[in-house]
DNA sequence: TTGGATTATGTTACCGCTAACAGCCGAAGT
DNA sequence: ACTTCGGCTGTTAGCGGTAACATAATCCAA
């Protein structure tokens, strides 16, 4: 093990290292290191041992470039504080865990326009597919995603004109859904309580339909409160306090999430009201804390692991046969919960 | 602009095609996207035109085995569901976002093979810098982050042995903390509920100095509880009606976390039983949530965004003149909140 | 006018790996 | 013995950029 002058010990390795420490070429360590082609049982025990020996860790970006393969899948999402989107993710990293793809996350807070760029960046890497959240994109955003040349799979939502495939639910129907069950239940004084974000597509959507809903039952909302920023859990019971001196015969609070819809249903068993005679309550999303409350708060699960799934599903090619251009409608069901009459 | 035959218009676009459409050589494209070297105005302006009209996107790949530069920052994390994790990916993004450097994360799930994987694939990519939490790691990844050749960052957790720089606290030293204000505020029959994840190093370490703080004052854990997975919140009541059930005599419970801690604190509420008078809480955390809840509960934030920050800031070598090897140790403050007597 | 600096652009040689193909060998078929 | 073939290994030529250097064009001072 002589070292030739001028070594040095932390130079990065590379295939003609474990190569020279193996005595084979160069090819055979790539084949041996890839699992692919033919390999005699000698060879590659000796091959792995030097990699072994010598810590040796595969240059990526070149095989990427000499293959012309890339095994990532950009995912972008516009939070991670939002607990949905760590589920979706859930669900694309377990489908997309032995498919030899790896999910690579990109969050844009809520901005077309950082949208635009973590898109430009993850495109760059020239990934085998990419997961976007939402329909609405920056005329930029589509036409790199449209001109990739690969799978692209927006989730979330399919009220809306996809660029490839989508999977998600109809918002616009979820507040439809939503608004019959309340006003079946009997409720007439409604209100909204809901984020006030320009970009949150998907939340107004659901009030879209709600009040369509509403309207064809004869009824418009008492009134409606929005924030942005802060606890939501603080920011629903402030809402639901204000809203309530303001429109004190308001007798059902739908929330655009089931954070403050929490906050609210807290407040309300504070200040003694009689939950659901008084006043009823819903949320939307079934996130898991709310199994915690004291009531289990009405709310509409939005399908999040099924999303994850399936967009890594098309992502990994499972869907044979089928060029693109799907669009899955899964349908979200309606939780009751303790917080509506019936 | 004729098409030769056989002509591809989704082929993926390359320097040499903004190179023909705009009648300058790759080079000059190339130093024109990058802004980098003396280009005119003029052919800036051309060069430019040329990529947008085509729609080009640059591959990085090939960009990054060229000029052995990758503007990537690995991020090797435990869970997102955890609301502690993306905190400190928020303070990583905020201190990346004008370097130039971009942070991928990877999750490992609490399994340190896992994390062997994700490091081993992430390194492969040759990384700028590494953050990484926790100091436990197999000798394996160890050994891989130590030869990278690269800055290693290792987070949250300070107590223990950082193969490169650390920023974090000691959890050791926040049980002790937090034991000692329960001792003086004349709590003595004092129970644990945790998690039972056996790789959770930094809920045990606090454990380990909680329990050290007793046996300073001459006390022992009167009980303690575990649970693994399930709504934190839900295991929270569920754990705490089972200790106060199993040893009634028990005066406060330490919870090794925010979520459960604040399930124990809806608990008793709804109980009627004198928080903090009869039985005193506290978690750990500082998260947000808290704040919405009917009392305050005590808890200890873990500077995570601040450890985001740090981590990133070595990363991207703003701490000039020193080589590495930086250990960090920020103090975390105790919040008394309204579940602890004083 | 000239030469040296300055600016603007092009040329060449890789970066570390893999696709594709070429060679070599021994066993089996005829 | 001569092909044939499959198993195993090596050779060659890039992948799409960029560093480093070479060259051409422009300009001003002496």
């Amino acid at each position: 093990m002589t070292k030739p002058p001028g070594f040095d010990p932390r130079r990065t390795l590379t295939l003609r290292d474990v190569s020279e420490a193996s005595g084979v070429s160069e090819m055979t360590v790539s084949r041996v290191l890839r699992n692919r082609g033919d390999v005699s049982e000698a060879t590659r025990e000796r091959v792995l041992e030097a990699a072994r020996a010598l810590g040796y860790v595969p240059n990526k970006i070149a095989g990427a470039l000499a293959s012309q393969r890339v095994n990532l899948v950009g995912v972008v999402i516009p939070s991670l504080s939002n607990m949905v989107f760590p589920e979706v993710l859930t669900g694309i990293s377990d489908t997309l865990e032995d498919t030899g793809l790896q999910p690579v996350v990109g969050v844009t807070n809520y901005s077309p326009e950082r949208e635009e760029t973590v898109i430009y960046e993850m495109l760059s890497w020239r990934p085998s597919g990419m997961i976007v959240a939402g329909l609405e994109h920056t005329d930029a955003s589509r036409a790199m995603l449209a001109q990739a040349g690969i799978p692209i799979v927006e989730i979330m939502d399919i009220d809306g004109q996809a660029v490839d495939s989508a999977v998600g639910i109809s918002h616009r129907r979820a507040g439809r859904q939503m608004a019959e069950a309340i006003i079946a239940a009997g409720y007439r004084r409604i209100a909204f309580c809901g984020t006030m974000m320009p970009y949150d597509h998907r939340a107004r959507k659901r009030l879209e339909g709600f009040e369509e809903a509403l309207a064809k039952a004869g009824l418009t909302l008492a009134d409606r409160e929005f924030y942005s920023g802060g606890s939501a859990l603080l920011k629903g019971r402030e809402m639901t306090e204000a809203v309530l001196k303001r429109t004190p015969d308001v007798d059902f609070l739908y929330y655009s999430n089931d954070m403050i819809g929490a906050g609210g249903l807290l407040w309300c068993l504070e200040k003694g009201i009689d939950v659901p005679g008084r006043i009823g309550l819903a949320g939307f999303n079934g996130v898991e804390l709310l199994d915690g409350l004291p009531r289990r708060l009405a709310t509409m699960d939005a399908c999040r692991l099924e999303i994850g799934r399936r967009a890594a599903e098309i992502i990994a090619g499972k869907h044979d046969g089928v060029i693109g251009g799907e669009v899955i409608e899964l349908t979200p069901t309606l939780q009751p919960g303790d917080t509506i009459r019936r």
